[in-house]
DNA sequence: GTGTGAATAAATCTCGAGAAAAAATATTGA
DNA sequence: TCAATATTTTTTCTCGAGATTTATTCACAC
């Protein structure tokens, strides 16, 4: 299944068995809305769709109740979580709790191989963001790995590992989020320069500053998905 | 299994499944020491121990995966997830930055229901600590259970489903470390004066002060930890 | 004695079928 | 026509057995 419960959120390493390959392909299609929303997993249907027994399909979507992409109901199978406006502003108010903390401890105690990680992943997003530019949907795939390489690589030198784990939890989720909201709105505002600002602050050790670009971040990301269509927001459309 | 991601850990509700069943169970005697950190956890011989089938006992072993008191690792099997001093100091302050963070946003928003619930949480628990000077077993069950809920009562009125997820997932994980550690030193220190003190001012709507009490009170049970003897902290002993 | 490798043992993972429950449909009676 | 009940259909839950993988034991050479 997974290596370590506090790391296992994003582990894309390959995967060792048929429930974990089925977990994986699953939390993405989930994630880029395939499975939208409030949607009944039925078992038999999934199981032939990722070619797995029935009962390996069921221990993936259990697996998938970690990450809270969905809730499980007693006698009444699977389903995938709702999302709602306010769900999403608590996600976004708690990840900034969190990452802004981790960020915190990780510009007091990084070394250089952290300084180092964070140029590195930082050139690879600025990169990556200058393809951008026309909507081409693969080169958004790559971008959307880059920018949380680059979060995951400010925070890196933080030593909880549950804020670490939480926070994780909490990117996906917005994650799903602004997928859902990326086919109406692609990308608008510029990223490029709050990342810049991010990325500035954090090197030059200015906790202050860091934190505060890091919350005007999260929030914007907010707003985005604020300004979507309502009835894209309620898990309740099901047959 | 559970009615809801979000407020799944707690659910003591009557099992509606066999898999909750022996989950619960399960979850009930990992974190009471039955199965210490670091044991391996076969499921040939567990699934006679619980009643269930070995399909079952898996899927019951993945959903305390959410609750990270077991890790998987693939094509190896389930263990109970290992316990350091490290890993409890981390669970201290990350409780302590959610927990005040709650407790900040129910003093704020709180109505007269959640005052009231408070007052009858805070009854209930002084009621249990005065009946728990001799070292009745059950009475400290008891304790336990009141004082989570008088933990629980404080927050309920933060508006954060995600803040309070991740306090359940903590403050489990805290039991742990404190039951074990209740082996050795039975609820030394005078816990009903801080109790009180949390209260009045959370009361007086003094967000300052009972933040600060409620800090102060997690790290004390940090430091009974810590003075315990370090062979029980190495998750590393198995046949 | 130590280390390498094959053979054995044990555990995990995977699957499909049967039992139990929930949902959908049809029937009956006012 | 509507409501309540009975039947059918669908879906979920549960189990044990077979296939893989990992761990252990034992023999053998160095």
């Amino acid at each position: 299944m997974s290596e370590a419960v506090l790391s296992q959120a994003p582990a894309s390493a390959e995967p060792k068995t048929l429930v974990e390959g089925a977990y994986q392909r699953l939390r993405r299609d989930i994630i880029e809305g395939v499975h939208p929303p409030g949607e009944k997993l039925r078992v038999e249907h999934l199981k032939d769709q990722y070619d797995v027994g029935a009962g390996t399909l069921r221990e993936a979507l259990l697996l998938l109740v970690t990450d809270a992409l969905v809730v499980a109901q007693g006698q009444r199978g699977f389903r995938v979580a709702p999302i709602s406006i306010e769900d999403f502003e608590d996600i976004t108010r708690t990840r900034i709790l969190l990452e802004t903390e981790a960020l915190r401890q990780s510009i007091a105690l990084g070394g250089e191989d952290w300084e180092a990680s964070v140029v590195a992943a930082f050139h690879r997003l600025s990169r990556a963001e200058q393809k951008l530019s026309d909507h081409d949907s693969e080169a958004a795939d790559e971008w959307e790995k880059r920018n949380r390489n680059f979060h995951d690589a400010l925070i890196a030198a933080s030593p909880s590992r549950w804020i670490r784990h939480f926070q994780n939890i909490l990117y996906q989720q917005s994650e799903r989020y602004r997928r859902i909201s990326l086919f109406r709105q692609p990308v608008a505002r510029d990223v490029h320069a709050e990342h810049q600002a991010l990325f500035d602050s954090t090197l030059a050790r200015d906790a202050e500053r860091a934190t505060a670009i890091l919350t005007e971040h999260i929030l914007r990301t907010l707003d985005s998905v604020r300004h979507m269509p309502t009835d894209f927001l309620d898990g309740t459309s099901r047959r």
